[in-house]
DNA sequence: CTTTCGTATTCGTCAAGGCGAATATATCCG
DNA sequence: CGGATATATTCGCCTTGACGAATACGAAAG
């Protein structure tokens, strides 16, 4: 792999995206850097679960990992693609109306001001919102 | 199902999507309205495979289906969602930069000039170019 | 070094879906 | 009707991937 790759095939992008909780995932990762334990407490499913789906988009290309100390922190990773990334565009388009994406924003939104209501968020690190990536 | 999705979720469509052989039937069904017998020829692929994908694509609400005695014509169904709408034409604008999907093209237009240079497409339709569709 | 905490991976199971081969269906022709 | 043609579906096999449960790994704390 010498990056040789101008014209991509899109079949594994879509692949990745093929999946309702990937899709809330890159939701909630777009426009800030997100710890998986937030991802997992606004998902509110098990954390292997979480952790397999990022390890997907990770895969795939479209998320990148930080870590820091004991947390993980997820971030989108800009296709080079541009193709793709019309793609993605659509993609968070598509969140601004889709009524459990909001929910699952404002759930975020909730956790980062008041992470001590959540038994599973104490000192965790907040989200880091991004200067003006989609969404 | 009385149509009440407004936002729809648009997993299934990237499923539908996912699969390179069904990417070169959208590329080659795009613009026109193809017989199934021209897309086995350009795509050098089983009969089966190809009317398995087409049904996929069929069932995913991409395309439609209209017989013609013993030929079946396919032809590009516009989603009614925006989000929809937009991942696919973001989809038809890469295959303009990919190589074998304009091959296919290519190639579908030769066999369509000279069909009977083709043993399998003698006296089959022509396909019918489309007004000003994607691609 | 052991524990604890956050996260990742493995395991076993199951369903979806890709494939070629074979078969079914539909239409037309004689 | 029977045969030919175009397309669809079924069957058996195999791979991928989704899941929960259990386990492993990495960093920090004691």
């Amino acid at each position: 792999m010498t990056s040789r790759a101008k014209t991509a095939d899109l079949a594994p992008l879509f692949a990745a995206l093929a999946d309702r909780t990937r899709l809330r995932l890159l939701n909630l990762i777009a426009g800030r850097e997100v710890c998986v334990c937030y991802l997992v407490e606004v998902l509110r499913q098990g954390q292997p679960k979480i952790s397999r789906h990022l390890a997907y988009l990770r895969n795939a290309g479209i998320v990148t990992a930080r870590r820091e100390g004991k947390w993980m922190h997820y971030r989108l990773a800009r296709p080079e693609d541009p193709a793709a990334s019309s793609v993605l565009d659509a993609v968070f388009e598509s969140f601004k109306l889709d009524r459990e994406m909001q929910s699952d924003l404002s759930r975020l939104t909730r956790a980062c001001c008041e992470p001590q209501r959540f038994v599973a968020l104490q000192g965790a690190p907040v989200p880091i919102e991004s200067e003006s990536s989609a969404a």
